[in-house]
DNA sequence: ATATAAATTTAGACAAATCTAAAAATTTGT
DNA sequence: ACAAATTTTTAGATTTGTCTAAATTTATAT
């Protein structure tokens, strides 16, 4: 497996929502910022490999031996994650884009003690749950706040988006995963929201709403 | 900078013995078990970027600036090895495979805070110096113990040989960086050793002491 | 000193991963 | 239904890093 390999079952198990819908090459050469006729290329030879479902003009899907492997690949992504922030200091919008390389480092025993020197988390910097060894994921119940009704109180566990620009605006707002969120009011308008942070009231558009995620108290 | 390239990089270094003299063509592939035509393109392909001195059929020596890049691919090497020995309980034997791995991770943020985690450590697993931020190496003073005359006091400081064979040896006969050495006899015969290590009296090939290091004391 | 051996370079080929431009298949709109 | 738009694939080229086989240069040995 190269790494590109591993990019490619990376980003059709994330496009296809764990793997199981169809992807179209488009989406998968929006995804990987290459252009369609590369991702027909490499589709063909990951398919060669068994790793995907693939038939010309249809789309891909992931082979239950290209899932196992993609679910290795998040992983790795994300206990580095864990590391970066836990034992290293990042910041959790410094660490995906080293968390890229280090997810392609190769070795089962690396990534077992490295799991146990953090504890065996369950869910990286981001909220996002971590694979375990034999590929299952914790299902989490988890609802963007965007998507809840009035007068819900709730726990945020975790970011939709995960680009620096808005991990910073959450930090600025102290608004931090773990903190207790109750929806007071929504207008009707813009769908931005008022709410209340660890008691503290505060207002978020929709656009803020729609990339956090919270958990039902 | 490719994988590749760093891999040269180190290895020009390694067969300079520090950048110093010239290395050949041949030698080079030996070491990295590849064709030398296929270092000779490299060569030319470092030699463009001015990373090495390189005139045909003259042999390579790297410039300053190749030398500070081999260093810090060194650097990251064995900081990373610290890594696995003192964090994720890997045995010295262990750590070389996915060191290679882990030496081409691009962050600078990385490798500072992982020089921090370990508290800024100078020697490797094997008794190798780690280079500096600077590219600075600790000088250190050491000696095979071969070469060392009969009655000398030491302390064993390093290994020249770090295949996984040698150093299971050493595990096996309880040598670990760090005894104490006095050296009490050795056979002209065969150049084999009689040596007290940490006060226990043992018998050492002359293969076995020509691949360890020894600090007067 | 010169033939032979060894080391090095060149030439040409290949696989991986990418690209552009053109062709083919599918989807969409009316 | 069928023309237009969109998506996808093909064909051919490029780059990196490698290879084999042949040619060239340097070193060695009598």
């Amino acid at each position: 497996m190269t790494h590109s390999e591993e990019n490619y079952l990376k980003a059709i198990f994330h496009l296809s929502r764990g793997g199981s819908e169809a992807v179209s090459t488009n989406a998968i050469a929006r995804q990987m910022k290459t252009k369609p006729s590369s991702v027909t290329d490499m589709v063909r030879r990951l398919s060669e490999k068994g790793l995907v479902n693939y038939k010309k003009y249809q789309g891909v899907s992931l082979s239950s031996e290209g899932r196992t492997l993609a679910l290795t690949v998040i992983r790795k992504h994300r206990l580095w994650e864990v590391f970066l922030v836990e034992k290293l200091e990042f910041n959790w919008d410094e660490v995906h884009e080293v968390a890229e390389q280090l997810e392609h480092i190769k070795s089962e025993k690396l990534i077992d003690k490295l799991d146990e020197l953090l504890n065996f988390p369950k869910f990286d910097p981001h909220g996002d749950p971590i694979p375990g060894k034999d590929g299952k994921l914790p299902s989490d119940e988890k609802h963007l706040l965007s998507n809840m009704p009035l007068d819900t109180e709730g726990i945020c566990v975790g970011v939709k988006d995960s680009s620096s620009s808005f991990l910073k605006y959450l930090d600025k707002n102290q608004i931090a995963l773990g903190d207790h969120i109750e929806l007071v009011e929504r207008e009707e308008f813009d769908h931005s929201l008022h709410v209340r942070v660890e008691g503290r009231p505060m207002y978020l558009s929709h656009q803020i709403a729609s990339n956090l995620y919270v958990k039902k108290l």
